[in-house]
DNA sequence: GGTCTAATAT
DNA sequence: AATATTAGAC
């Protein structure tokens, strides 16, 4: 109803209504909170409704219901059954000219999108900018009178419909605006200098907020209320780091930070003391480098990095239960030792190297994870219903192979690791040199909710139930069809590839795993535990294992968002751990590498090499 | 007098 | 643990 009265309330000034659709529930959400707390930084924007959808269908549907009550589309590119472009087309088919923004993580995708009539295209990930221009999309095209007015009878709809965040946006802006909490002055410590040992002590007093009070102070009675804490939330983390970002992580300095942040109720003070939290943040990662993995999309995965928490002190260090986050990582992020990781991975930071500081990976701070670890090791819970097969395939190697072998070492920062996948096509996430015939292949992945469809092809390891409803049998990739080894899974046969190991390196029995079609996706969540084979606590925990020395970072990326896409979804560890690494075949690479003496190097060979980092936050602001 | 930042308080 | 405040230095 509240959303209801501010329909009505045509002294609300402008509402837009922005439509997002991306099947990746975190990026949904995360774009979702911030066009919607974008409007505090628009004084004439009174009102942005945040419609998110998690498929193009989900998009039509409640295009139908809310045609003339949408003004602008961001659809991602990658998504299962229409992917954007396809949803683009298909709402100018049945809507006509809606504006439509396209977002994807392939830069490659932009020319297309722009042929085929998105209004622009924006790389992932999202920066602040972006969603102005979103916004000052909307607006104009809403000015322009192209929005058709918003009719009562078609209110009523929303099953779909979520209004993230509505109400308590910006928690720690709704404090500032005065909360004013007459909070009880309580007497700080006497600070040393007051005890006049030190001559300066007196000094500087003029400035309210830096006097010293003491407990007799008289004026308590009509104290000032004490400044109520404002929390970074990962929108202003994610603000904070776009201005170390453009201003030079040298350079940048409370208050030019400050200003590039633009956010009226942030005080010089507190950017300074989260610059210094963030310092020590940096520090801490060049000492002992900081290892991070990332599964940017992976859902099938989860059972075992949920088990990979399980024995990693890194866990503990760093990703404890905090929340900082840069958002091209997201929940399925998490923290691996030093020299291993999963997927393709990049080396981001690396002690043997000289610190550069440029090239610290700082947008990688501590970040929450959603994951249960499972603290005694001896059980699992997978969080995801899925299938699990690993199709046969003929042996040409000898010798036992790991599922996490990997393929190559990243041995400098940057540089990346190319790992054995369990990617969508397995073989054909690495298909050179060594692996094509002894990779696993895919493990698809059925949507629970969308019977008949695998839709997230790269979900790496997910169990595949020999599962009665054959309408939620996965599909056939549509790559896939003429590769004998991909496609419907022999549900009935599970078994592993005995170079890769055997079924009991399976982390789980799966007999009495049970899949709830019913549910979607995300709830479709199984209670039942398991049990891990003997063999591979130890395997994980080798993988996991620390190394030695040369503490590496790496962060992984995911690929194959999509139909047709390859997937390097499952990696191996970046480690040439002679109980990984057993193919003699293996072309390895240098385990201990020519030390790179950074100072020789051109900058800018430096800024092309190692743009990694830069990727991720170009197209900054201007 | 403003700003930065390490140290310290809350 | 996270954030605010202080105080010395520039």
């Amino acid at each position: 109803m509240a959303f209801a009265q501010s329909f009505y309330n045509q002294n609300s000034g402008l509402r837009i209504s922005v439509m997002v659709v991306d099947d990746d529930p975190v990026f949904l959400q995360i774009m979702s909170r911030m066009l919607e707390k974008s409007k505090y930084r628009d004084p004439s924007i009174m009102e942005i409704t945040v419609i998110a959808v998690k498929d193009s269908r989900e998009a039509l549907s409640t295009l139908q219901i809310q045609r003339n009550n949408i003004d602008l589309i961001v659809t991602d590119y990658y998504m299962p059954g229409m992917n954007g472009l396809q949803l683009k087309k298909e709402i100018t088919r049945e809507f006509g000219n809606l504006p439509v923004i396209v977002i994807s993580s392939d830069s490659n995708k932009e020319q297309e999108s722009l042929t085929c009539g998105a209004m622009c295209f924006i790389p992932k990930p999202i920066k602040a900018t972006d969603l102005t221009k979103i916004y000052q999309l909307a607006i104009t095209y809403k000015r322009n009178g192209k929005s058709i007015l918003w009719t009562e009878h078609n209110h009523q709809d929303t099953d779909h419909v979520t209004i993230p965040q509505q109400i308590q946006l910006l928690p720690e802006q709704a404090n500032v605006l005065k909360t004013k909490k007459k909070r009880k002055f309580s007497p700080r410590s006497v600070p040393r200098s007051l005890n006049s040992s030190n001559g300066s002590c007196v000094s500087t007093d003029g400035s309210r907020k830096n006097r010293k009070r003491s407990g007799d102070d008289v004026e308590s009675l009509s104290k000032p209320a004490k400044k109520s804490k404002i929390s970074w939330s990962d929108y202003l983390h994610d603000l904070f780091l776009q201005a170390i970002r453009h201003i030079g992580l040298d350079k940048a300095v409370p208050k030019k930070i400050l200003e590039f942040m633009n956010v009226d109720y942030l005080t010089r003070e507190n950017v300074a003391s989260h610059l210094q939290k963030y310092r020590q943040f940096l520090r801490k990662v060049a000492e002992r480098g900081v290892c991070c993995s990332s599964m940017l999309s992976g859902r099938g995965i989860d059972s075992i990095f949920a088990y990979a928490h399980i024995t990693e002190p890194y866990y503990n260090n760093y990703t404890a239960t905090t929340s900082w986050y840069d958002t091209s990582l997201n929940n399925r992020s998490f923290y691996s030792k030093p020299g291993h990781g999963f997927g393709q991975s990049r080396l981001l930071s690396n002690p043997r190297e000289p610190i550069r500081s440029n090239q610290m990976p700082y947008n990688y701070m501590n970040r929450s994870s959603t994951y249960q670890p499972l603290r005694n090791g001896s059980s699992l819970t997978l969080p995801i219903s899925g299938n699990l097969n690993f199709p046969t395939q003929p042996s040409e190697n000898g010798g036992r192979r790991s599922f996490f072998e990997s393929t190559g070492v990243a041995n400098y920062t940057g540089q990346t690791s190319q790992v054995l996948g369990f990617g969508q096509h397995g073989p054909l996430a690495i298909n050179d040199n060594n692996f094509e015939n002894n990779t696993v292949s895919s493990c698809g992945s059925l949507t629970p909710n969308q019977p008949g469809r695998a839709s997230h092809l790269l979900y790496g390891i997910e169990l595949f139930l020999n599962n009665e409803n054959t309408a939620s049998m996965p599909q056939p990739h549509a790559n896939a069809t003429t590769e004998p080894n991909l496609g419907i899974p022999e549900l009935e046969n599970l078994s592993l590839y005995d170079d890769l190991g055997n079924i009991n390196e399976l982390p789980c029995d799966i007999s009495n795993f049970q899949l709830d079609n019913n549910k979607p996706q995300e709830e479709a969540v199984s209670t039942t535990q398991f049990e891990l084979p003997a063999s591979f606590p130890t395997e994980l925990n080798e993988i996991f294992s620390p190394g030695e020395e040369g503490d590496w970072t790496f962060v992984n990326i995911n690929q194959g968002h999509s139909d047709g896409e390859t997937s390097n979804i499952f990696a191996a560890p970046e480690t040439n751990s002679p109980i990984i690494n057993i193919n003699p075949n293996q072309i390895q690479e240098r385990d201990d590498p020519d030390f790179i003496d950074w100072s020789l190097l051109d900058p800018q060979d430096l800024a092309n090499e190692f743009d990694f980092m830069d990727s991720l936050f170009n197209n900054d602001m201007n």
